[in-house]
DNA sequence: TTTATTGTTCGCAAATGTACGAACATTGAT
DNA sequence: ATCAATGTTCGTACATTTGCGAACAATAAA
């Protein structure tokens, strides 16, 4: 039974990146793992337990929301972050993919 | 039987962030996909597929060094890259293990 | 209406990223 | 030794990212 890579459109390519570009800082992986772990998770919750300014938190937080990878709703004056559930399995798919363009067996290098 | 979400140490956290980072540019991305659908990767080979100066896609490959995705060795006057099996495969099991953190069954939100 | 709470946005400063051409280093060929 | 081919490194310019505090907006409570 031979292995099928599947391609990655170029499109998927672009998208992915931009999904590693939200990743690609420690304190937005925290973030997630947080969210991920809580099941109420407003701003106050996430700023809490990051050593940082509010301003610099919020900003985080809108580029996991311009990626797609969380939602924020608003419970007034609160506001409810979430992991955006299409979005991760979208991304996470893609990862997938792009780590399975590599399958390392019988190359020389 | 309980699913049991495997915890991402603080370590992993950071590293996985390392990784995004690299991965965080298109250019990078289109790489990274065309050495591993090569067998023979030199340089020269990356850098025609490429429509940027060769200073810039040296740089990018530098950053996929250094970030241990890749490797490159000197077989004089060109260099060979190739995709660094070992790393890829830590890469390929953080990022599944960040994207595992959450399964979005049964939440409010 | 005034006040307190909760987050976002703005303006700034410092650091990092991206891209280019020129200069350089290394090796193979003449 | 000289020359051509192959990549890397350097210097520069511009854009983006990161972080902070101050100012702002929106709502709930008094």
């Amino acid at each position: 039974m031979e292995k099928v890579k599947e391609k990655m459109s170029i499109t998927d390519q672009e998208l992915v990146a931009r999904f590693a570009k939200a990743l690609a800082h420690p304190t937005r992986i925290e973030i997630l793992v947080f969210l991920a772990s809580q099941d109420s998770c407003f701003f106050g919750d996430i700023h809490d337990v990051l050593p940082m300014a509010k301003s610099t938190v919020s900003q985080h937080l809108k580029e996991l929301r311009d990626a797609g990878l969380i939602k924020g709703e608003i419970e007034a004056p609160k506001v409810r972050y979430c992991i955006h559930r299409e979005n991760w399995d979208t991304a996470r798919r893609l990862f997938s993919n792009l780590f399975d363009i590599f399958d390392g067996d019988g190359l020389v290098c």
